[in-house]
RNA sequence: GCCGGGGUGGCGUAAUGGUAGCCGCGCUCGACUCAAAAUCGAGUCUCGCAAGAGGUGGAAGUUCAAGUCUUCUCCCCGGCACCA
């Protein structure tokens, strides 16, 4: 009798029997090899379980399951990072405690995961709002405050002006609350800050020593955001102050032209009785506070400023008087809050000065190495000055260009041609132009601002050439009097004449390119290059000069980073407190270790108070207290802690997760992450601000030697998301959720599992289709008929048909393939390419299908099946007689003398393409090849008095005949 | 705007620089059925009767050979420091 495919039987059975079993429970003995497999622990939201979920933890899922079969002592753990945001409003909403709220969302969460069949170690579940978790974040806190890295600083928090409370970034949607539509301004507040930044050449510096994706690390290092440059100091004019600048760019110093500093910069109140518009300059600050630092430095928002009148800047490098401005596009919270603007040579600087009539003086020198003939090393290098240009027949809006013959073949240019001594730029334009086009009466309507320059190697000469150059475009006033070209020319060249839009597509140098391109539209040029106008340092390279002017004006080399301290508090109830108590006499005394953990009050109302503090301000009987040192009146902090704060430690927590001693013992992290969790996967957005938090906390503990290793994960992958069928995310007022319990009770976990598995590569976001479901059902179903055709016949070997003769065809031909596959799943897994491990197995199971299998090579595609769908194999596994679960049988090995292949079909081209095909023995040498290619029939009407100028074999892959 | 990623059939996608479209969905036709579903078989990039030609967002380039490498350009997605 047959039994039919039912995924809510056995999946249920076989979830109960694992818990049984604790077939997942990792060893406690510290001894044998380990693999420590981590994925982001969930936020518990009201929503329940995203298929999202399911994808990442499926991934983990299927790593450390094939990891226990390899041998290996696996930890793959679980948690809730359960402080927030949206619980703390749906409290304020309904008046529920955020706890019991949290309860009920983590059971969803617990029974969904369960649901979805993933080995996690359930034994060793946490939860950051656990006080008896929290106890270790707070005290964590407690040693940086100890260690000075936790400090006080005023900064401005998003304030709602009805609401009466502070908002989240995220909570202010175009300027205004998102839950009111009311006004939000900057609200200037005290906050607790962490100083990231003293460990921030760490945390660069040390992502050498970790395999983390490459995008991770460059995403990770531009955040950091390190830069070296210098600090230079402006005089202020009959006054006595100072204007310290940070510039990339101290080698373009004598192109300064304004200073701009940020309307927060402090000098700005300062110079208030000097300042004679301060008006208007009130006013501008007042506007810039209703803005984010995305909106003020956005490019495609237009430049705004205004001039500090009565003011003037001394510019230390020629002495000359400059103006001094306030622009929103200058943040404080980077460099030193100023800048010193080079419009020539900076694109923001440009639009501003172009806007505010600004000078723009040049110093660098663009230069362009040309790369079809770079210039070679050891060569003398020719300074000659040149022009370009660009001519226009008024008629037809056509320009003269120059396709060049000889040893310049192939290049086409504008109108150009060598200063000599004695002439000017301008006469050599009309030599050049008669010369070349015999053109006379011409005129001049616009020369390029820029002096720019090409480097090229001039082979007839062996030298190299610094042409330095001037662009110019110039219209035929009457093309009628064109005379003839002489010969001596026209062997040279060849004039043509095309449209404006075809310039670009004609024009070869690189170097003309760029002036054509800046005479239309003109830019700040922002390269490197040689340095002009800027007295003993000219032609100076921009490298050499950024030293030596710095020096020459007694400015030093700095390095900054981006990077800036991270901002601990949060005017929030549902958030660890900070264990901080005030007191009037003694200051900040941190709370006793022993009085840890600081518990949240309990209370009716999570309503923050309407002066910006938080909720937790209201409640007096928690907030008084008395100081720890002097036993006198004081006050406990009020601010809670970002949810990040949990999420910076947990998966260290993991390892000895009720330890109430130490937040874990010496010994499991020695063993578990004596070099890093061995894996973690998350999602790209968490780049940034989570990975590197925990990094820094890592650091931090590892300097106190209670961590064993200085970087917390050896190796970090990142998956993508998965959107709505219409490609946007999912969220629930788009109504385009899928709710994962759906799936599972219609599909299965194990179909669900090998969907989000072969949906797409796994790093990229991908698009839920329902639709497509259906077809890892089908494989499943399959793959459950062979199943029980196998364990059904009598025969042990599972064979049920067939002659001798064709079992042995079936060897053959089958267990290569089921061999090739049990190596490309084999890797797949470990390069994360789910997709492809699945597609493999598919058609592994096409070719069953259509035979008889062994049980034994059954049984092997069943273990590489496991860790995908868990329930199905393992019924299968013991349908076929087996007595232990197949998670805990051998991954199966390949057997290489299987896969190899003698006889081998490549394909055969003619000018690249395909034309035939032949069949030849692996190792066949050229000769032997290509002797059989030429007789080949099919491939005659290709060759056949043709003359073969090229053959071309590459071993056992393709031959390609050039005729 | 800055930083990161991506663009290939109707759809999700595959392809160490070497026969573009494997695998899956959908669709078409056929078998089974009174019928439908399920299942099985055949087909399915475009144009063309065919031979063949064209084709991986667009333009140019390198190469015997480009989806893949280089430059430019257009479009889409993620992050931007108080969402997690």
């Amino acid at each position: 009798m047959k039994n039919e495919y039912n995924h809510l039987k056995i999946e249920k059975k076989w979830q109960n029997e694992w818990e049984k079993k604790k077939i997942y429970q990792a060893k406690n003995g510290f001894k044998g090899k380990k693999f420590y497999g981590l994925i982001e622990f969930p936020y518990p939201s009201g929503s329940g379980l995203h298929v999202g979920h399911i994808r990442s933890n499926t991934a983990m899922d299927v790593i450390t399951r094939k990891r226990r079969m390899e041998g290996y002592n696996v930890l793959y753990p679980i948690g809730w990072d359960a402080f927030g945001l949206p619980t703390e409003n749906y409290a304020i909403k309904t008046g529920l405690n955020p706890e019991k709220v949290t309860k009920i969302n983590t059971g969803v969460f617990r029974r969904q995961l369960k649901a979805g069949g993933f080995g996690f170690d359930w034994s060793r579940e946490i939860d950051t709002t656990d006080p008896k978790y929290f106890k270790w974040t707070q005290w964590i806190f407690l040693q940086m405050y100890k260690k000075g890295l936790a400090y006080k600083k005023k900064t401005e928090i998003n304030w709602c002006t009805s609401c009466k409370i502070g908002l989240a970034n995220e909570e202010v949607v175009a300027g205004v609350c998102e839950r009111c539509g009311g006004k939000v301004v900057k609200k200037e507040k005290e906050q607790w800050m962490l100083a990231i930044t003293k460990y921030a050449d760490r945390l660069d510096k040390d992502l050498d020593k970790v395999n983390y994706l490459e995008k991770i690390k460059i995403q990770q290092r531009n955040w950091i955001g390190k830069s070296e440059g210098s600090e230079i100091e402006f005089s202020v004019k009959n006054l006595n102050e100072k204007i310290k600048v940070f510039t990339t760019r101290a080698d373009t110093l004598f192109g300064a032209t304004y200073v701009v500093l940020a309307p927060e910069h402090e000098l700005v109140e300062k110079l208030k009785s000097q300042i004679t518009n301060w008006n208007e300059v009130e006013n501008y600050i007042k506007e810039v506070k209703n803005k984010t630092d995305i909106d003020r430095t956005a490019e495609d928002k237009e430049k705004t400023g205004v001039e500090l009148k009565g003011i003037k800047a001394i510019n230390p490098a020629n002495d000359e008087e400059i103006s001094v401005w306030i622009a929103d596009y200058v943040l404080a919270s980077y460099g030193t809050g100023a800048v010193m603007a080079v419009p020539a040579h900076d694109e923001r600087d440009y639009e501003f000065a172009k806007k505010y009539k600004l000078p723009i003086n040049q110093v660098i020198i663009d230069v362009t190495h040309d790369k079809k003939n770079p210039p070679k090393d050891g060569l003398e290098e020719i300074k000659r000055n040149t022009v370009i240009i660009f001519l226009k027949n008024r008629e037809n809006n056509q320009y003269a260009l120059l396709n060049w013959h000889g040893s310049l073949e192939g290049i086409t240019t504008g109108i150009m041609g060598g200063v000599e001594e004695g002439e000017t730029f301008e006469e050599a334009v009309f030599k050049e132009i008669k010369e070349e086009a015999s053109i006379s009466d011409i005129k001049i309507i616009k020369k390029l601002k820029w002096i720019t320059s090409a480097k090229y190697c001039a082979s007839h000469k062996n030298q190299n050439r610094l042409a330095i150059a001037c662009g110019y475009l110039a219209e035929v006033n009457n093309i009628n009097n064109q005379g003839l070209i002489s010969e001596e020319e026209k062997n040279k060249h060849t004039l043509v004449w095309v449209n404006e839009k075809d310039v670009l597509n004609n024009l070869t140098p690189d170097h003309q390119i760029l002036i054509w391109n800046q005479l239309l539209n003109e830019s700040a040029l922002v390269n490197d290059g040689i340095l002009m106008n800027s007295n003993q340092f000219n032609n100076m390279t921009s490298e050499q000069a950024r030293k030596k002017i710095t020096e020459f004006v007694g400015g030093k080399i700095v390095t900054k980073y981006k990077l800036r301290d991270w901002v601990f508090s949060r005017q929030r109830y549902w958030g660890e407190p900070i264990p901080i108590i005030h007191c009037e006499k003694c200051g900040y005394v941190p709370v006793p270790e022993k009085d840890l953990p600081v518990l949240l009050p309990k209370v009716k109302s999570y309503q923050p108070t309407d002066n910006g503090e938080s909720p937790l301000a209201n409640i007096l009987k928690w907030v008084n207290t008395t100081c720890p040192k002097c036993k006198g009146k004081a006050k406990r902090e009020t601010d809670t802690m970002p949810n990040w704060a949990g999420s910076s430690w947990y998966f260290l927590r993991y390892v000895d997760p009720k330890n109430n001693k130490e937040f874990a013992s010496k010994k499991a992290l020695k063993y578990w992450i004596g070099k890093g969790v061995d894996w973690y996967n998350g999602g790209m957005e968490h780049t940034t601000l989570h990975l590197l938090y925990s990094r820094f906390w890592h650091k931090f503990l590892y300097d106190l030697k209670l961590v064993p290793m200085s970087e917390p994960y050896m190796k970090r992958t990142s998956h993508g998301m998965i959107l709505a069928e219409e490609g946007e995310k999912m969220s629930k007022s788009r109504g385009n959720v899928i709710n994962p319990d759906e799936i599972i009770k219609l599909y299965g976990a194990d179909t669900l599992r090998l969907y989000e598995m072969f949906i797409g590569p796994f790093d990229q976001a991908v698009s839920w289709s329902t639709e497509s479901i259906i077809g890892p059902r089908r494989f499943l179903e399959k793959v459950w008929k062979i199943g029980e055709k196998i364990g059904s016949s009598r025969s042990n070997l599972g064979i049920t048909r067939g002659s001798t003769s064709s079992r042995q065809s079936y060897s053959a031909t089958f267990q290569t393939l089921l061999h090739k596959t049990i190596k490309k799943v084999s890797e797949d897994i470990e390069n994360m390419n789910f997709n492809t491990a699945v597609s493999s197995m598919m058609i592994l199971v096409n070719e069953m299908e259509k035979q008889d299998v062994a049980k034994k090579d059954f049984e092997m595609f069943l273990q590489i099946l496991s860790p995908f769908s868990p329930h199905i194999a393992e019924e299968l596994w013991y349908l076929l007689g087996n007595k232990k679960s197949i998670h805990t049988s051998s991954w199966p090995k390949w057997d290489k003398s299987k896969i190899k292949e003698d006889k081998i079909k490549i394909a055969v081209q003619v000018n690249g393409k395909v034309r035939s095909e032949v069949i030849i023995d692996k190792d066949s040498d050229e000769n032997l090849v290509k002797n059989l290619v030429l007789n080949l029939v099919s491939l005659k009407p290709w060759i056949e008095n043709k003359q073969i100028k090229k053959f071309i074999y590459v071993p056992g892959r393709i031959v390609n005949i050039v005729v």
